[in-house]
DNA sequence: TAGATTGTTAATCGATTAACAATC
DNA sequence: TAGATTGTTAATCGATTAACAATC
């Protein structure tokens, strides 16, 4: 629902990490960085760097950088940091509790704004000041809060049957923490967080590569 | 320390997940299984999938497919499954309490052997069966238990200075909870896994693109 | 042999990066 | 003007995938 035609996947994935540290330099009171900068910060190739700034338009100045303040109003708009973003968190398990506990809102626009789970002990408490509804509330309240997106903390054997009562009220994006890989119509998008894969692709790549710094 | 020359980044961060359904498809009973079964199951294109398989050799067969057990028994070794990998996790907050739970060991060869904790009150406990020691013993335990991954679960603020302590250490691979984009030497490898970052490009993505089933 | 599916070739696509003219 | 750094071109690299000959 925002600007510019079509941005490359890989820069879109880049766009929290510049917002969050344009951010950053902003509260310290930095008013000017340039690519090489930014680049030995955040780990990016300066030129990557200015190329995907570029996607946007003509952000900097030739000879001086980029102005922080005037680049993070922009990087803020393009990511819509104005709207609040309802998230919600399905299995309040351990992990589930921990996220619960994160506090994205602090660092970011969005927040969870329920929680849902089959426990009838947990039902009905709040955690970290999120509500915690029973599974069977699920359809109404997504329409309710006009929540589109959802954390899926549930075992794996229940991913799928989930995943299709998501889709079936309305939302669009799931990030994904169990190891199941859920099939889901065209037009909603899974981001798979998987710990143990993570893991054990580092152990891979110590074992087998000379590894450099990398990742994400 | 294991076999073949050069496997390509992006199929080598794909072996855990083939190790994963191959195990899930023997414990069932499955003998075999074609490159577009494995296709639907997963959702890797076929063409990937068998040229991800063909890095390592000949280990199909034309008209027939895979061998399901001779294929994970090839990639329990490629895996190195047989040993047991120690890992450190540093900083036993909510999301490293979580992490503590996880066992990893249940589905893999990993398993978190030692947590390290500032706070008094946690230390000398046995967390999920696992003791969390005082950061000042870091070097020794990580030493004595020949550990080099570590999870880093603490505050942004510390993120670095206790990279740089790692890295004294002998760690060779960090998977990074925190949003700090740390420094290291080469040879170390740092993999990222950043929540807000992840919620914020899927938002994005679902603002902007049609969006499609994707991630990781 | 007929049918099926691999392994691989070749084309395509997307992302990174060196290099430098443009320009503040 | 002299110095610095952008924005962009062009080359390179790596990953994906269609297509099909090889072969079980």
């Amino acid at each position: 629902m925002t600007e510019q035609p079509k941005i490359p996947r890989a820069t879109a994935k880049r766009l929290p990490i510049y917002f969050r540290y344009l951010t950053f330099l902003n509260d310290a009171g930095t008013e000017r960085i340039s690519s090489s900068e930014l680049s030995d910060a955040i780990k990016f190739d300066a030129a990557t760097i200015r190329r995907d700034f570029s996607y946007f338009g003509a952000l900097g100045k030739r000879g001086y950088g980029y102005d922080v303040k005037a680049l993070l109003d922009f990087f803020s708009k393009v990511l819509d940091q104005d709207s609040l973003i309802n998230v919600a968190l399905i299995g309040v398990g351990h992990l589930g509790q921990a996220l619960l506990n994160f506090n994205f809102h602090q660092s970011s626009n969005m927040r969870i704004a329920a929680a849902f789970d089959v426990n009838p002990e947990r039902i009905g408490h709040v955690l970290s000041g999120v509500p915690i509804y029973s599974m069977d509330d699920l359809q109404e309240q997504i329409r309710v809060q006009r929540i589109n997106i959802a954390i899926l903390t549930v075992p794996q054997e229940v991913a799928q049957d989930i995943t299709d009562e998501l889709i079936k009220a309305g939302i669009k994006g799931i990030l994904n923490f169990t190891p199941v890989r859920v099939t889901v119509p065209a037009g909603v998008r899974v981001q798979n967080v998987d710990l143990t894969n993570e893991l054990q692709t580092l152990i891979y790549f110590i074992d087998n590569y000379g590894s450099i710094t990398t990742g994400n």
